[in-house]
DNA sequence: TTCGTTGCAAAGCCTTTGCACCTCT
DNA sequence: AGAGGTGCAAAGGCTTTGCAACGAA
């Protein structure tokens, strides 16, 4: 594997997702981190995104036809909400046994999971 | 809502969906439906799975860049295989209590939920 | 100097849509 | 006849990639 150098832009992004707690899709994230590098491209953000997806850094959820990215990498649940179509963490502690039991009539090996409750937000949903 | 008339199209793409138990993406349900209605077009393969998604009729996973169909509506588990990269249904029951263990600590709404495994499949895991 | 990184623009891939024709009911 | 469905092709939306210039080590 390559071997990564230092650059301003994959820190700008990084540090933006950090600083946030929506789960923006790659176009807001871009329009973003805009703000503080106007001439970020966006070749170089689907770049830098893939790249801090697949040494762990951030993840990525998908949805129909856009992906979002979260840089909480600890196991925690999502809620999509059906209404406005946006992501929430959910609050409730991850399920330890859950993987483990999934695990048990199967032959070949569980890695990971990814869970994603759908649903109406509470802000949607008290209206 | 319009109301659904017979089409030997939609009728083909359903059933060709339940004769099978990988989870294809809409290419590769065209391609084997086609073998049936050679004039089969993909916007008319597109506009069926959709229509079929919003009745409930069949599923549909995201992952990545694509869609994956799934005919079998009742709450079921799902692995991807990382290395092979196709999804497997898995065979343990689904959480009875997992969906209200989590609505617990939230002021929302939760209506249903995905859980997608990652790993290796029996098949790449044994090789 | 080396080789990863960036901007830009073009290309790619998957999916949706407009339109005229067809076909259930 | 009326309204939904189909094929075809063009258009769209999101993401990837080629390339020359740039910059970290």
């Amino acid at each position: 594997m390559e071997q990564l150098r230092k650059s301003k832009q994959r820190d700008a992004i990084l540090n933006n997702l950090k600083n946030r707690y929506d789960h923006p899709t790659a176009m807001e994230l871009f329009l973003s981190v805009r703000n503080e590098i106007p001439s970020l491209s966006l070749g170089t953000l689907y770049r830098n995104l893939s790249q801090l997806c697949e040494n762990g850094t951030i993840i990525s959820l998908s949805s129909g036809g856009e992906e979002h990215f979260d840089a909480n990498v600890n196991q925690h649940y999502h809620l999509k909400c059906n209404s406005c179509g946006r992501y929430y963490d959910l609050p409730s502690p991850p399920i330890e046994a859950l993987a483990k039991a999934c695990s048990a009539d199967f032959m070949g090996k569980i890695t990971g999971y990814t869970l994603i409750f759908y649903g109406t937000c509470e802000e949607c949903f008290s209206q």
